[in-house]
DNA sequence: GTTAGGTTTGCACACGTGTGCAAAGGTTGC
DNA sequence: GCAACCTTTGCACACGTGTGCAAACCTAAC
């Protein structure tokens, strides 16, 4: 108000106050653009606003103004209105494995095409948990969180349900909580595979996963193992290390050298990868004296130096069950908590001998 | 103020006008936390505040009122002071290949252990170029942006310049642009590629690059090809299809079938891996026959079925001089842009014949 | 008891935006 | 020319937070 009766004054004064010097220059506001322009704040608000009344000679106006300014809307004092985000907030860690890759680059990419943009945080760090994670995500007011990784403790999801947040867990435990759940058919897959290494006349078999005793693991395991037994089979069991290709290595060189095995399904598609990889090393011929079948399908599953049979969850399936989750959220009902288990497929590779 | 005077009908009365419904509850504000510990607001900011001026019976009482109502701080307001958040834009696209996958892994991972976060933007549907992405991230007042795939244009970069948002591009361009660049030493490591080679008795020789003409893809062939050519040598060129496994299975088809090759450069591993695997469904023997050189050392040429003899370039070195880009911005200095270039090693395994 | 000095507290403003409301302006029909 | 109506515009408030400033309070020294 002083700005229009006195301009120079109440710049320097501005510049003062705000102890700013000229190298880092403070963002143009829509209050910068309206003096140019000539009219009011509200007037370039609402040029900025789909659907809002402005006659089209001020919005031409304000548009060259904010142009010649480099105006952009400031989207934190946006949100602070609408008390919402168009962020949502994902928490994974191990990035780099294939199938979280995969995962991230699918929902990072369909979020940003609706209109929505992802807050990465990664819990690699995360000794205490992913708890603090979630905290920090709910400072910045997201409209959903998307948990690919770690188990939240339920205290912390009620909160965040009291507060209007949605949480998905994908592919984490389902029981005892109130988010959303979103798993592929662990039990269903796991089943199949050691029906396909039964059929295969495999006999002497086994069963490959990591030392983490993550909720996946123990399903895929768990069905494994029951599905081989219900076939009077006792199946020898590995279950060390961590989720990646050296253990499946490990794992080669552990079971083979202690038990002949004939059939082997590895939890994971990396672990398979290495433990087809230890067992070729081992003098083994896959799948003539071996049979190996993976689970997740990843890119690498289906090079040519592996071929590797395994069960496929679909990728997109998954991530557009996160996404109906996420804008579910929108329409403010209540209760109406996903749990979706998304069917998996045999994958019929090299890894597994042909049905005689 | 009338708030303490008559709790339940200004309760109501606030309810009634911001049209919320009891099931999509609003955040707990600082207000709320003041009143029921029976402080003022400012009290409630100040005991979140490290080293502001609160009694300790006043903090205890806040932060017992804070955990009953379950308060968080509304990073967005705090940052509309301060106009700056801790939010970091990264923008990146493919996430799913080896290479960015941990890229990103490490980048997120070490800003949350910094206390900034990371808004990912994935470049995958920026038909227009990525100019729309980093404006969307200003919207977000973020403190810099990292480009990992794209190249903005230099229009866009002096605008975040202007406004004191630092750009760091990753192995992109590094001329005529006013943006830090951090990149790894393609020339060289094109170089030693070549001299490893040329080493190893090879004169028949490949070089193998996607379509994509990328600054990096461009450099590395170029390169390669001009340090062959000093040896005398005219090598074959492969440069098309995306950046891919397949690609570099392709790439092996069609140039095997023409040319009787000895040695061949892939300017990805990824693409390595493909020849590799293509290489030997022809029939060569890798290295007897043929020797092969990858570059980047991404974690499955270490895979027993590949042992990729390749270039590599440090991701953590990579990922540091990242961070330090960021925090140099916020001391504000000025014209001091970082221009790195990250030295490269050759990583002996077995797809190069040992030097006679 | 008085004063000086330190600590704690609340007020009030600022940050940049969206939007209800009423005033102003413009158009049309009689 | 006037009334009725629609469009456009600006004012003012709200969102939730941080912080300078001055008042209030407490402590200790004289």
């Amino acid at each position: 108000m002083d700005a229009e009766q006195a301009p120079p004054e109440t710049s320097s004064d501005r510049e003062d106050h705000l102890k700013r010097d000229r190298t880092a220059r403070s963002f143009v506001t829509s209050e910068d653009v309206a003096r140019l322009a000539g009219v009011s704040r509200s007037a370039v608000s609402r040029t900025f606003t789909p659907g809002a009344s402005v006659s089209a000679d001020v919005r031409h106006r304000v548009q060259e103004a904010a142009k010649t300014l480099g105006y952009r809307v400031n989207r934190l004092a946006r949100s602070l209105i609408s008390d919402q985000s168009n962020l949502v907030g994902v928490v994974g860690a191990n990035l780099s494995l294939p199938f979280m890759a995969r995962q991230l680059d699918e929902l990072s990419r369909e979020l940003l095409r609706r209109g929505m943009q992802c807050l990465l945080l990664n819990a690699a760090e995360a000794e205490q948990g992913i708890t603090p994670l979630i905290e920090l995500i709910l400072e910045f007011r997201v409209r959903a969180i998307v948990v690919m990784s770690g188990s939240p403790p339920s205290s912390i999801i009620d909160e965040c349900m009291a507060n209007g947040v949605r949480v998905i867990l994908v592919n984490r435990q389902d029981d005892d909580t109130e988010a959303d759940t979103i798993i592929s058919d662990d039990l269903n897959g796991a089943r199949i595979a050691a029906e396909r290494l039964l059929r295969a006349g495999c006999r002497r078999i086994g069963v490959v996963g990591s030392g983490a005793q993550t909720p996946t693991q123990i399903r895929r395991r768990g069905a494994f193992v029951d599905r081989v037994r219900e076939a009077g089979i006792e199946p020898a069991v590995w279950a060390s290390g961590g989720t990646a290709y050296e253990t499946g290595m490990d794992a080669a060189r552990g079971l083979l050298s202690a038990h002949d095995l004939d059939g082997v399904f590895c939890v994971t598609d990396l672990m398979a990868l290495g433990f087809l990889d230890g067992a070729r090393e081992m003098g083994r011929r896959v799948p003539d004296d071996l049979s190996i079948i993976g689970f997740d399908d990843i890119q690498q599953s289906a090079w040519a130096a592996y071929r590797l049979t395994t069960i496929r969850q679909s990728m997109s399936d998954l991530t557009e069950s996160v996404l109906a989750a996420i804008e579910r959220k929108m329409t403010g009902e209540r209760g109406d908590l996903a749990h979706e288990v998304l069917p998996v497929e045999l994958v019929e590779r090299a890894t597994v001998r042909s049905t005689s």
